[in-house]
DNA sequence: ATTTTAATGCGACTATGTTGCAATAATACA
DNA sequence: TGTATTATTGCAACATAGTCGCATTAAAAT
């Protein structure tokens, strides 16, 4: 299954690039006004996924949030993907932050995908 | 609104209890039988959040789960609720690790929630 | 230019969670 | 103990997030 390059796959990484942060289906929908589907909005970003371009954050409002991959490690390492992120309860923003800290776990378990966010209210929201 | 002792009230928090992690909806719903409106199963796990009997907890499959407060600090201050939480991708289990990691937040930043939880597969899970 | 097949759009579907409202039942009070 | 008050419940309807099947479109290979 060789990947081709279409519109939506461009529009959808540029946007991305320019937010900076991490983004869900709906903003990116109001992002790219409604030219694109809402089904070929998440098919492009779980494959996104899949290639490791990109990686999925579970926010704690449920939801699912994506962000470019800068300096996480290696392709389809998903468990390089331990930096903790921030949404902002005010204007939504979400992002990485650089903090990877170390959680030892129990004896006999194994880690395969870290989600941590934090959740309160980002320095321009705090201003106002 | 004083809070009254009910049937459903009690076997819920039974049912958390014995667990001893956390569980979601669904979970509780077969574990007390169909006895209890899912309706009245949410309601009841809002109450006792907002009580500070419970936390909840996203998962990283983005549903919620709920677990008792042990040593969580005193009701209402949910911002100590920065434990990181383990759920095993085999048997489903979510628990509470003792990990309460420092995470040093960008100047001007106001943390309210921590959710964070590292799924993978769990100590049982590793044997089988 | 033609073929191949990945990607899209549409609709239907599932799951999670919430809310309005009438009925029920736990507490307070006489 | 009996009655009034109102928190809680059950039911149905709703909202939202996300997925999937299928016919159509359009990249890429020939």
């Amino acid at each position: 299954m060789k990947r081709r390059k279409t519109q939506s796959k461009s529009e959808i990484l540029a946007a991305l690039k320019t937010s900076g942060g991490a983004l869900s289906h709906d903003m990116l929908q109001s992002t790219l006004g409604t030219t694109i589907d809402r089904a070929t909005i998440y098919r492009v970003l779980n494959r996104f996924c899949e290639d490791g371009m990109v990686h999925r954050i579970i926010g704690d409002d449920g939801k699912q949030y994506f962000a470019i991959c800068e300096n996480c490690g290696e392709k389809k390492e998903m468990h390089t993907h331990n930096h903790v992120h921030f949404r902002c309860m005010k204007c939504g923003k979400v992002e990485c932050l650089k903090s990877t800290p170390e959680i030892d776990l129990p004896k006999g378990y194994q880690a395969k995908m870290f989600n941590m966010v934090i959740s309160g209210v980002c320095g321009d929201c705090t201003l106002i």
